[in-house]
DNA sequence: CAAGATTGAACGTTCAATCTTC
DNA sequence: GAAGATTGAACGTTCAATCTTG
C-alpha cells in the first residue's frame, strides 16, 4: 500500500475541492438572493423536514456536518426568526429538540424546488448516466470509510 | 432537459458533500495536531510555492477559493507569523504580491508529505483506478463549466 | 470611473469551560 | 464521571465603504 497517493489521485483530490468550491458557493448565493436564507439554515430545515418535523441537536449537528456550538447558535437565530423552536425531550432532561415551525416548513415547501433546480443546474445536468453511477460506487466507499 | 435532478443524483450530491466534510475535517485536524497550521495557510503556502513564491493577492484569493477581504487578513496574520510577506508589484502601483519567506518554504517542505500521506488515507486508497478515472472524467466537466 | 487591495463593523465559528442530568 | 447542550471570549469571515492607482 502506497503512503503517498500518485499525482492522478492528488490531481483528483484537487478537482473534487474545486467543483465543491464552485457548486457550494453558487447555490448558496442563488438561495441567499431569492429567499433571504442562508445555505446552513436550508440544510438544518431540510434534515428536520425529513425527520418529520424535529430532531435532537446533537443528531441535527452530525446530520448538518457542524459543529455543537456553533450549531446551537444557528438554532438560537433560527428561532428568533421564527422557522424553528427548542423543545424537552420527555424522557431524557438533559436533551433538547429542534422542532420544525410552521413558517419553519412553510420556508422549506418554497426552497426545496428552487434548490433542486440549482443543484440540477450546477451539478446534476453536466453528469451522464454513468458518471453518476461511477460517482456513487467512489463516494459510497469514501462515506463508509469515514463512517468509523 | 430536466429542470430538476433525480433522486439518484441528488442522492449523489449529498454523498459528495458527506465526502468533503468528513475528508477535509479530518485533514485540517491532522495538520493543526501535528504542524500546528491551519489547512487554509497551509493552501496559501502551496499555492505559492507552485507559483514559483509569489502571487498576486487576488490572484491567491482565486487560487485558494477565498474571498478578497478574508484572503487579506489571512495573510496579515501568516505575515505576523513570518510565513509570508508582502511586496509592491513593479508595473503597477495598485497591486500586491503575497511572498513566501524561507520559514514559508520551510513550513511547506515539512508539512506537504504529511498532507499528501492524509490524502492517500483519507481520499486516494479507497479508489480504484478505474474510480479515479470515471470520477476525473466527471469533476473535469463540472470544473470546466463552473470556469465560465 | 474601474480594478486591486485593505479596513470597520457586524456577524458567524470555535475552543474550553460550565451547567444539568444520567 | 460521562453525555447533552449552552455560553464567554477569542478568533475568523463577510459586506460595504474606502483608498489608491490605472
Amino acid at each position: 500500500m502506497a503512503t503517498r497517493p500518485d499525482p492522478d489521485r492528488l490531481a483528483l483530490w484537487r478537482s473534487f475541492l474545486e467543483a465543491h468550491a464552485a457548486i457550494t458557493t453558487k447555490l448558496a448565493a442563488e438561495l441567499q438572493a431569492e429567499r433571504q436564507l442562508p445555505l446552513a439554515w436550508f440544510d438544518v430545515l431540510t434534515r428536520l423536514g425529513e425527520a418529520g418535523g424535529r430532531l435532537r441537536m446533537r443528531e441535527l449537528a452530525v446530520a448538518v456536518s457542524a459543529n455543537k456550538s456553533s450549531l446551537s447558535r444557528q438554532v438560537d437565530r433560527m428561532e428568533a426568526e421564527g422557522l424553528v423552536r427548542r423543545e424537552d425531550v420527555a424522557d431524557d432532561g438533559r436533551g433538547q429538540f429542534a422542532v420544525l415551525t410552521k413558517a419553519g416548513r412553510e420556508l422549506l415547501r418554497r426552497s426545496t424546488p428552487l434548490h433542486q433546480r440549482g443543484v440540477q443546474r450546477e451539478f446534476a445536468q453536466h453528469l451522464t448516466d454513468t458518471d453518476v453511477a461511477a460517482m456513487q460506487r467512489a463516494l459510497a466507499k469514501l462515506v463508509s470509510a469515514h463512517k468509523d
